[in-house]
DNA sequence: CCCTCGGTATACTGATCTGTGAAGTCCAGA
DNA sequence: TCTGGACTTCACAGATCAGTATACCGAGGG
């Protein structure tokens, strides 16, 4: 679903517009024209390419939970200790925030857009489904017991990081060491 | 600053209105015309009362900051073990997401509202770093060591249940279970 | 009695929003 | 050389946005 393949040249260069201008300026006060402009495209082009606007968020969404989970498979495989594996995802963070410092795109989102309908909500619970299933996952690899509790932790963990992100209050650090005292712990139980 | 009374009757229906409205279907998506009509008032009181539609939203900011500032002080409050007092803001996020169902109403702001000059960012960056100190005087209280860390940690917890709440993944429970046990240890290493 | 004050009612400005219509340009491939 | 498709250009519709202007109404107080 959604391959970045299926668009033009015109409508890529549409997408990366609106991911930049959605993410940093929020999506309601962001208008088509200014997406058009700011990539060099008619309105014309860039509603053949995307059909409305709430495809085009959509696709916004879609493209950027693709990177991202891209970002965090790659950090967890990279991961010779399985139980570094576990909470890889925290280092994935840090770099992710290196150019996203204005929290997640798809809590700001499902802000901004309260329609239960909408295909966002869809986007951002499966992507936060994901990233609590892949706790499981290495969770279980790693040998804790009760996995789905703790990726459950692990989970408000990162997003507790990623939402008081924009507020500077530098929460990064306290909470990947306390994730890491978390799995210890729990593998430390019977392993 | 910005008490209630200082609003007539009119405005203060106004404020009612903007609160369930700027919350349930974000800020950008509800116009003045809707706030006026919503509370009975027409839009010459609403902005002879309020001046604009961004003091508006402030106004709605800080009456809801208010707000939950008085259940969480008074959850604390209650609290006879001065234990459990560290971790009384997660019983008060309970009785609030009885009513609050959309996540934080200061993170979604700044998600609409990207002009760090905005008095919105104000106001969140108070409210969290309100929450934080609380935790550091409870923590205090109740004889933990390194109450400054274990602060951060459950603000960034409150903040992960808070922001995983739209998403229906049912992650209180275990986020106040773990909190307790983050402070029963902490306090255990000394007591 | 009259005057002020908070509110109502209604109409308006000018800007901006999403989305469409119609005609013209450019280029690759048959 | 012709054709088809992607793109541009420009104009426009219809709605909605924040905010203002003008006139009116009723109650309370001097």
């Amino acid at each position: 679903m959604s391959e970045v393949r299926q668009f033009s040249a015109a409508g890529r260069r549409v997408l990366a517009a609106a991911e930049e201008l959605f993410y940093e300026r929020g999506i309601t006060a962001v208008g088509v024209d200014l997406v058009a402009e700011r990539s060099g495209v008619t309105k014309r082009t860039l509603y053949n390419q995307f059909g409305s606007k709430d495809q085009l968020v959509t696709a916004y969404l879609g493209e950027r939970d693709r990177r991202w989970r891209a970002l965090v498979r790659s950090t967890v495989d990279d991961c010779a200790d399985p139980l570094d594996a576990v909470t890889a995802p925290f280092e994935a963070l840090r770099e992710w925030s290196r150019t996203s410092t204005r929290g997640c795109a798809f809590v700001n989102a499902l802000a901004e857009l309260p329609d239960p309908d909408h295909p966002a909500h869809r986007v951002a619970t499966e992507q936060k489904r994901w990233l609590r299933d892949l706790f499981v996952e290495c969770a279980t690899a790693a040998g804790c017991p009760d996995p789905a509790i703790l990726a459950t932790q692990l989970l408000v963990l990162h997003e507790g990081a990623l939402a008081t992100q924009p507020l500077a209050l530098d929460t990064l650090s306290a909470t990947t060491d306390l994730a890491r005292a978390l799995v210890r712990a729990a593998a430390g139980e019977t392993g």
